[in-house]
DNA sequence: ATAAATTTGGAATGAATTTTCCGAATTGCT
DNA sequence: AGCAATTCGGAAAATTCATTCCAAATTTAT
């Protein structure tokens, strides 16, 4: 097999594209180690460009001979020559990020790579304000009413139904249940009822926010329903119906924003609240 | 005069910009050699990084046992252990990342605060990655294929579940009507008959694949179908049916990944279509 | 179920690399 | 200019590293 491929392919790869290609078209025909030598690399790739093989096999789980063989078996030698494509990335990379960040604001807001990095900078701008304005005491409170509660439910539509749909499918994977509200139609409303005193609400909306969720947070706000609010203003409707509001700034191109900076936030929600609950449930 | 400096300095730097500091302090009583040494490592830390003593040398015109004298000289036991510094500067090229990373890890991550933190963090480097990783050939392919679409059908489950929702609503939103493929029983597959040669398939998946997304996907692509994929890796198995692979690495807090680069991405391209169909329906 | 082929782990090998050491050369001082 | 201290070069030693090899385990084919 393996005097075969080399056989097919006897070059080598020269620069990092083409040998994550190789891996790709390679790894069908790789048995279990390899394969595991292959996931790493491509997911560590600076580690395989400084470290040792003794470093480098034991942080992938298999042995520096192995290691050897991976790189073997992709056309080179042996590690050491593979090592120098992973170097080789790693310099350039420096360079060509600027290079690129350059070209692409050359290129304006009109062709797919401007648009991304217009979004990319804006991104990264509203996750460093995310971080400055958050207000830690909301944050913390919000987790504490969301590990506390009986049952947590999950409403967002539109724009905010990625969010609370993400919270929903991460919380369970962390072994907390959670109730996501969809709508199918105009019983929304009729479902406050279900929602106890001990539940928490965790409400996300935007500018124009729906009234429908407003409306529902507000009935559970008034039957002592904890409520947790993400939203884009404390303006917002929503923040007077709400135990705790939190609050993101969203990135924006012309009229669309992003959700990159609420998705990050919810995450760390997600994992703050499947922390709390582990520890308790634990305790 | 080395002793002394050891004793005035017993510390070692532990970052490339106290190296820096050090090398500058201590230039000023540098034998020459040594200051020849210093001259080069500032001018060429990437070789420093990764040569060895016998390259590095020849390169800097002095002798490997000097290099070593050098980095002595610096406070460190041998050679490698400054290469360390360098090795570090190399990987975390805007040092400023780790930095606030190690920062926020002595702040503890166990508080949402921390949490969020290391979640920015991370979602930082992770968009300035995709910008820097980011194939533009395929991500102009992507807008073309869905731009030129009849239809689009969007298909993604659990984490990759939000992703497709958001961008079923955007390009709604632009007015870019989108099939969003939900995923109730069995009868999935049933679907791929209502995919046609000129429609378009976005799919989002990302380890561990859903095998009935993979699955849907090649049979859609076997009917010639054009198919875009987003995913995690090179050696996710839609790459192999896929006409265009998007890749992104999402930022990761254990085993919990965010969404937050990826929403990032699937923005940009809801708005790069968006504008691409705008400009033909007005010709 | 059995045999053949492939893959794997781990020790052994051999190469490469870092570091030390010491005599020679250079520099600084009187 | 002559002496002492420092610096340097280069070889030798010690260490680390990549690679090879082979027996054991696993997989595949019959």
């Amino acid at each position: 097999m393996t005097q075969n491929l080399d056989a097919i392919s006897p070059d080598i790869p020269s620069d990092y594209e083409s040998l994550k290609a190789r891996i790709s078209t390679l790894s069908d025909s790789m048995p279990k180690r390899l394969l595991q030598c292959a996931r790493y690399a491509l997911a560590n790739p600076d580690r395989i460009a400084l470290g040792t093989t003794a470093e480098i096999a034991s942080a992938a789980g298999v042995q520096p001979s192995t290691l050897v063989r991976f790189a073997q078996t992709l056309g080179f030698d042996g590690f050491s020559q593979m090592q120098q494509i992973f170097q080789g990335q790693l310099v350039g990379r420096n360079s060509e990020y600027t290079e690129r960040l350059t070209k692409i604001r050359e290129s304006g807001t009109n062709t797919p790579g401007g648009i991304l990095g217009n979004f990319v900078e804006r991104s990264k701008q509203s996750l460093d304000d995310l971080l400055r304005q958050v207000d830690t005491v909301a944050l913390e409170r919000s987790i504490e009413a969301l590990s506390a509660a009986e049952n947590i439910h999950l409403l967002g539509l539109r724009r905010a139904y990625p969010v609370v749909s993400y919270l929903h499918y991460t919380l369970g994977k962390m072994g907390v249940r959670t109730n996501l509200l969809e709508y199918t139609g105009g019983i929304l409303e009729e479902r406050v009822q279900f929602i106890n005193e001990n539940d928490a609400l965790f409400v996300a909306t935007f500018s124009p926010y729906s009234p429908e969720v407003v409306e529902f947070a507000s009935k559970a706000f008034g039957r002592g329903v904890s409520v947790i609010s993400l939203t884009d203003s404390v303006l917002s409707p929503i923040a007077r119906v709400s135990s705790t509001v939190l609050e993101v700034n969203e990135a924006e191109h012309g009229a669309f924003r992003s959700l990159s900076t609420t998705m990050c936030l919810a995450t760390s929600i997600a994992v703050a609240v499947g922390d709390a609950r582990k520890w308790t449930s634990l305790s």
